[in-house]
DNA sequence: TTTGAGTCTGTGAACGTTCACAGAGACGGC
DNA sequence: GCCGTCTCTGTGAACGTTCACAGACTCAAA
């Protein structure tokens, strides 16, 4: 009950070995014969190439490691990383090439990742949400192997390429839109200042706002429900009188909803509501949400192309950033 | 810059190969001064075992793969990969194994699955949401490599263990219910007809009303929130008169929801609605969703635990059901 | 002192590929 | 008829491990 091994099927078809790893391997010079014969060899003894002996001598894994470096808790949720797992998946599957999973919630998982990598077992790695000054992303740059980020790595935008949506001009849309919408009081609800995507929509508020403007009518949340109703709450108090806020995230924008139907406010007559991602709670709100829309699996498809194009030795460019679009529902 | 090899370690330890292996796998014979040298050795190595090259002799890979066999459109939504792919890796990485992602979406995909297994790629499989008679399972079991499900494969229930939640017994807590708020006309939204989900939570609905009252009273969906809305309005049309629906999942209970406000009908006075999931939306309709909250993490947990007792070449109990729990909202 | 068991070590072979090399044959141009 | 080029093929070595085996040494019991 042994696997065939490529001498099987070497003789099976009465070639040697090396015919055999050429017609694998594409490689121009094999016969019209030969390569029958090795074809039905291939077939009747279900040969299937053994990659680690492959791996062994030719140095690449065919696979490519995607790493998330959230904590454990804090994992339901992001539709992200759905779209990112899939996305990569299928284009790696083009290429016969297959995906690692690791988490780098600790210190231990970092560790582990590292040493995978360090060890040679990915032709490449995807980060992703990673977080500014992790140290096991200057181990990975050291090990050279091709590394790419989803969203900016902060502080290290330069030394791995990454692809993400335009979330500054989406801020600015939706700032601008609520503006136009003859909006006087505009607050925002931001996401975690070390994620970059809660720099950069922050950002894009302020760019419209100005920066003075906007000082009073910030609030951080941590892109939780909840974090998005006590960070209402707060923006209520202390700036009673506003009539809309942008919030950076749907998932947010839902706790802020709640929030203000608590307080009276009626959304948007009293109070206009912008979200920002467009995920699937934006309409099933009450109202529904108007919010940005995330070109996510472009990303995840230009994600992966830089990462297979460093790992062909090219130098692709980066960042590669992709346009955001304003969905107008009801919320303001 | 060559990466260091167990001969590199050896030298510098002042051993032999042999000795370092020995140490590696956990072999009781080696004196302490042996293994403080290949320590000191590995350390300043930097040496991290080539996985191939041990592959190659062990014929174990130390990696498991996970199957996903949605079409590639039906993506996002569901929580559970989050979950099981999370545990699956957390609890894989403390035997220092890996996690492989595979899609089965089409028949090149499952071709590829196939060749991966039975090329000896993977010590076991994980089947997700694996639809009734796909020939890939068969394949797969013709391997001899160890497979496991979450939640049932239907028609394959004896040959391929599995965990779940218990469906059936969490249908029946939520008709309980409704039957105990005093609502007198149930109907039920369900999920597909081939999907475990989709029966046992019919059945359910079923064991409770009884089949000849419950007849009249069943939709199908796709789990979808557009089919819980035209489900729900083909419910309206055939029975106007119903006080009460149970949908079979949280995102079709939306869905529904939204049917019934435009229908003009008030939840829960006029219509009780109860969904199943308990998913990240649940909380977010309005009014906030009576839902059957399912053991996710435990879930994933156990069909974790059961593929690893199965590659230690143990003989797991199968199936394991794990109990589902009521969470009273507001809309029934 | 001999024996035997237990501990520890080194060595050669094997795992299944790819790759470089050498060589055989066919064919066309001179 | 010879040479050079092109196509095609087989072979040996290498990749980095583990494993079985044989042997050396220690120690205690007979």
């Amino acid at each position: 009950m042994k696997r065939p091994t490529i001498h099987d099927v070497a003789a099976a078809a009465g070639v040697s070995r090396g015919t055999v790893s050429r017609l694998l391997n594409g490689d121009r010079y094999v016969s019209t014969t030969a390569r029958i014969a090795i074809e039905r060899a291939i077939a009747e003894t279900g040969y299937v190439v053994n990659r680690n002996a492959r791996s062994l001598v030719t140095q690449r894994t065919g696979s490519v490691v995607m790493v998330l470096s959230e904590p454990h808790e804090k994992l339901f949720e992001d539709p992200n990383y759905s779209v990112m797992i899939r996305t990569a998946v299928r284009m790696l599957a083009e290429r016969d090439m297959s995906l690692v999973m690791m988490v780098a919630g600790d210190d231990g998982d970092r560790d582990r990742v590292i040493r995978y990598v360090r060890g040679g077992h990915a032709d490449g790695v995807f980060l992703l949400s990673t977080h500014a000054g992790d140290r096991m992303v200057d181990a990975l740059v050291d090990t050279g192997i091709p590394a790419v980020a989803q969203g900016a790595v902060i502080g290290r935008e330069n030394v791995i390429p990454y692809a993400a949506a335009d979330d500054r001009e989406g801020a600015r849309q939706m700032t601008r839109y609520l503006v136009e919408q003859g909006r006087k009081k505009i607050a925002t609800i931001t996401g975690p200042m070390d994620t970059p995507g809660g720099i950069q929509r922050l950002e894009g508020f302020t760019d419209v706002l100005g920066r003075k403007a906007a000082k009073k009518l910030i609030e951080h949340g941590d892109w939780t429900q909840l974090s998005g109703e006590s960070a209402m709450a707060r923006l209520l108090q202390r700036v009673p009188d506003l009539d809309a806020v942008f919030v950076a995230s749907d998932l947010m924008a839902a706790g802020a909803l709640s929030t203000l139907r608590m307080a009276g406010r009626r959304v948007p007559q009293d109070v206009a509501v912008g979200g920002f991602d467009d995920s699937s709670v934006a309409a099933t709100t009450h109202p529904p949400l108007t919010t940005v829309r995330q070109p996510l699996a472009r990303v995840a498809e230009e994600t992966v192309r830089l990462l297979l194009a460093l790992i062909d030795g090219e130098r692709p460019e980066s960042p590669v950033i992709l346009p955001t679009a304003l969905v107008a529902r009801e919320s303001a």
